[in-house]
DNA sequence: CAAATTAACTAAATCGGTTTAGTTTAATAG
DNA sequence: CTATTAAACTAAACCGATTTAGTTAATTTG
């Protein structure tokens, strides 16, 4: 029956039209009855019907200094990985009645500092970044303000701030140990550099150095490539065209394998037949590929979830240390990983 | 040189330390420096450089009721155009200094009404949604309250609002075009149904029918697949293994693409040889895939951007009249679509 | 040199809620 | 039958900004 919604009632108006006092309709609206006799209850929920107020919120906000709202701020919203995991966050958020303004850094630290400074004027209630790595200033500001804040995917060092990521250890080592099994002894890997210190991308390389050598592979530095994206086609067309060329390839991220996936195409290689190739990052096209693709699936939604559960957390006080949560990724096994031939 | 952030600090704190009364500083902030001297002016500016103050803009938005910030509702974020289109909304609004928050509707006509009132209590300024088409009160409530509203890609029939949305026909008809040029007669259509009027499966299969008769062909009803994406593999097999089949087939989003490029996996089909295919949406993959799809390209990011400017132009108050935008696609020819040699 | 004007600034109201400290009326105790 | 207590409600302060209507001091005008 909502009827004639004047352009704008506010309390006060509801007040006067059940012949109340303010503090009572606010006292009705949160739900406090113990004082109130039924009368006025139903009086107020009448009138409140039949204007279809409702209250608003940025008052309600300044007073009680609480938004009910998170700022997110994603490194570049490009990776499926960040878009994931978006999703995910705004679903936990959802639940809990607390809204997300998402922000796009676009890697870059100037952006993510002009985020945090505006979000935090809006009094957003907390953070979750991907952090850039270059506002360790902004980041122990938040600390000192007592703002709830999480990272995303990427650990700063020497900072104590709640982290959730990929165990990007597990991820590399789980590639590296199918390549073993199959027989591979030659593998690479291909990832992006970035502009600051960027811990998938370290973690990878250094996991993948470990796991080379836990398998008992011997690692040759030109078959580790980090190059920005514009850069990896003719990069790989070079590792592949050199002397002892990799028999097995791992792809960093979703946008490296499109462009190793590219660099097949144009140079006419084959998969598996000439190089086996697992990626990092399910994509959606890793089925109908021909042949379909070997991927290491991020939880993405997992980590999306946790990390606004862990900050959900925060923000009602409910945590208080610091702990790095590393989701362990999945295997999915399809055909882009060939068996070799023993040669002993 | 910021230092010692207290944990909370007002106007009143900066007024007191600069010897001034708090309208001055707030003139000073709003840049009205008209009636002020130097010397106060200077003095405002290193308090505030010394303690690090930024204005509470809860506060401020409560006064001057406008909140800088705008409520996007997605039907569903899965779609790759919904994340393209975001992230376009998201760069113009940055440009105006205005925050996004991106509520995921799901498809979910209760969730969609359940946001606009969550938003509309945030006072927003204005409202980008992808209307599902079941709240029209709401949509009317909006308008009475003159709060600022733009559809995207779909138009939702007897409202006068602001709408941005492909071409659908001509982005069938570019598709049919191609298949007609390359000698195709027996052409089909895959599309999702939805649970309410959804103007892009509409207009596409009416489009559809539209751009068939003008290149002369005959359309066959059963040559038409409008089912849930669970059941659009099976619907492709029936159709193919029929009499007469499509020697041509347009996938109207990348989802339904998916499932067809996995339909042909399963059943060992090959395209072009066994049909040809065009998809309305390009994805990451249109290259790499074997052979590379020809696609029609939605303009996302143009859709998101002017979706953005005309909210914010409305917001601004320099539009009143409502217009309907029809972006149009851009074809991109790659090799899954094959010459039929002729047949006369 | 008093009156009028202008420059520079401020007090207080306001936005729309929440909350604390009362107040009024009815019920209970002594 | 008065004193206490409890129930049901309200007035007013408050959150942290903006803005209007003044105020004070300096300057110009006649």
């Amino acid at each position: 029956m909502t009827k004639k919604h004047s352009s704008h009632l506010t309390m006060s108006d509801v007040a006067k039209k059940a012949n109340v006092s303010k503090s009572t309709v606010s006292q009705y609206l949160n739900g406090r009855y113990e004082f109130m006799s039924k009368k006025t209850r139903d009086m107020i929920q009448r009138v409140i019907e039949e204007t279809g107020y409702s209250p608003n919120v940025v008052a309600r906000s300044l007073k009680v200094k609480k938004t009910s709202t998170i700022g997110v701020i994603v490194a570049n919203i490009l990776h499926k990985f960040s878009t994931e995991i978006i999703r995910a966050i705004e679903d936990a958020c959802m639940e809990a009645d607390v809204h997300v303004i998402v922000c796009n850094a676009d890697d870059d630290p100037e952006k993510e500092r002009k985020y945090i400074k505006a979000l935090m004027a809006k009094q957003v209630d907390g953070f979750i970044v991907f952090p850039t790595g270059d506002n360790i200033d902004m980041y122990e500001l938040l600390e000192e303000r007592n703002i709830p804040l999480v990272f995303l995917d990427r650990i700063i060092p020497d900072l104590a701030v709640n982290t959730v990521l990929l165990d990007n250890f597990k991820a590399v080592d789980t590639a590296v140990q199918v390549f073993a099994q199959a027989g591979h002894t030659r593998i690479a890997i291909v990832t992006m550099p970035a502009t600051a210190y960027v811990t998938p991308r370290l973690e990878r390389i250094e996991g993948f150095r470990i796991s080379m050598e836990r398998y008992g592979l011997e690692m040759q530095e030109n078959h580790i490539i980090d190059q920005p994206l514009d850069r990896i086609q003719q990069e790989v067309t070079g590792m592949m065209s050199g002397p002892a060329p990799p028999t097995a390839v791992l792809a960093g991220n979703d946008l490296v394998l499109l462009e190793i996936l590219n660099e097949c195409k144009n140079s006419g290689r084959h998969i598996p037949e000439d190089f086996s190739l697992i990626s990092i990052d399910d994509v959606s096209y890793a089925n109908v590929y021909q042949p379909s693709l070997t991927t290491i699936k991020q939880p993405s939604a997992e980590i999306g979830e946790k990390g606004a559960e862990v900050l959900l957390q925060k923000i009602r006080g409910e945590i208080n240390d610091q702990q790095i949560v590393r989701m362990a990724p999945t295997l999915i096994a399809r055909e882009s990983v060939k068996e070799l031939i023993e040669e002993n």
